[in-house]
DNA sequence: TCGTATTTGTACGTATGTATT
DNA sequence: AAATACATACGTACAAATACG
């Protein structure tokens, strides 16, 4: 019985310590924006490296943005500047994120309960399933500022090696499920007047608009871990995000 | 003189075929979701390729969301769904993309201006430098939807072999540069609520809530070729993504 | 303008490690 | 325990784009 976030085996391919050595390079000022690294075969054998392996390393460099591939000039340093800020790209908590004003504090809310008809069909669970309902309230000087209402199969923090009982055992396993599994989601953004219920617990007038973020997450794709759904107050967010074209 | 949009020459990496070839097996149902395609050794040969060619394509194919690799197990067909759906982690029109109503009209100002200090700052011009305000506004059955107003440089515009007098080509300039430029974006998203300009052009009520996107794009040269700032009725639209960890 | 050197891109092949069945 | 399948790593060769004298 393994843990989804447990760390991997220590055993790390050539390639990524080599591209997280250019990475530290790049953090230290080494190489600027705008400078070519050195050809590929140079660094290669400074690595003591093949090619083919120093350009697996060359490709996550460049996958991450930090480097530019051209064919007959070298491999160009871009911008580093985003090397602290996580956009909305990446999974991670968007109310964390994003919301101008600094979370200082949260209130967690677990409970268990079947699984409803939804949860079946997203989470891909059997008809007598249980799931793990969290709910964390996120604030700022005793001002909410977001709301989020998280499902998990059972079955997942029982892998975990979660305490069922403590809440904060189950609130930390969510928050390291989202800044460190290896995850994919499938989101929807949506702005909506907020009623009743959500104007109260974010204690903003009701028809103000709420920026809703509805989440899967899987693993590798395929299996699914979590589903959540997030609730901001839309004026206290600032989203940034890094896109690329194809 | 290139153009940017310009079609790259004929000649395609055999990778490539490679991989269009299985992204059509996987469009016709060859291969479900669930499936395990054959063993890499096995494609390898049916292709004539080398396996770390072969590689190559799963490695595209994986990007895609098409397969799961997983070793010791095979290459798994993945949900086959979102052939469709460009995300907002893709460069692309969010109002074209995400509008739940689609666009069928729209209407194009075109103007030139000395750049702004701001101009000279984002996209990294001279003081002297030209740039095309490009001002689009998008309908749905003679309803505003959308408006962008999009800066450019004059020296891309030129490069790009756009006639500037013709309101349309540069329109089509930049609707090609989004959808097949090779490029990198920093964003921003913002809601806010509508003010009398904005509330008039999109024609709803002051006040309501406005979903404003403003982004910077880049080639992967780090240069900047384009700004522009959008505007949405936040009611209107429904955006999806696909988010990764790291 | 042309040719040459440099640098990355593509492609092949081989061997071994590691996870799954 | 053995077979299967993907992951990592090495090496070679040539093609294509670019830079430079």
């Amino acid at each position: 019985m393994k843990n989804v976030v447990e760390e991997k085996n220590v055993k790390i391919p050539l390639y990524v310590t080599v591209y997280e050595t250019i990475c530290q390079w790049l953090k230290e000022g080494k190489y600027k924006p705008g400078d070519k690294l050195p050809g590929e075969n140079i660094l290669a054998e400074q690595f003591q490296v093949s090619r083919s392996t120093l350009r697996q390393a060359m490709l996550l460099l460049q996958e991450d943005g930090l480097i530019g591939n051209h064919q007959g000039k070298g491999n160009i340093v871009l911008s580093n500047q985003d090397l602290k800020s996580n956009g909305l790209e990446k999974v991670g908590n968007p109310i964390l994120d994003f919301c101008v004003q600094p979370i200082d504090r949260t209130v967690t809310a677990v409970g268990f309960q079947p699984a409803t008809r939804k949860h079946q069909e997203v989470l891909k669970l059997g008809v007598s399933s249980i799931v793990a309902v969290i709910d964390i309230t996120y604030f700022h000087q005793d001002m909410p500022v977001g709301f989020a209402m998280a499902y998990m199969p059972y079955e997942v923090l029982n892998e975990g090696n979660v305490d069922l009982e403590d809440t904060d055992s189950v609130y930390r396993f969510y928050t390291r499920l989202l800044s460190s599994g290896r995850l994919y989601s499938d989101t929807k953004l949506r702005i909506v007047h907020s009623r009743e219920r959500l104007a109260n617990i974010l204690a903003i007038p009701e028809g103000d608009p709420l920026l809703i973020m509805e989440e899967e997450l899987y693993t590798e794709y395929d299996k699914p871990v979590l589903s959540h759904k997030m609730f901001m107050g839309a004026d206290l967010y600032e989203i940034r995000l890094k896109r690329k074209s194809k």
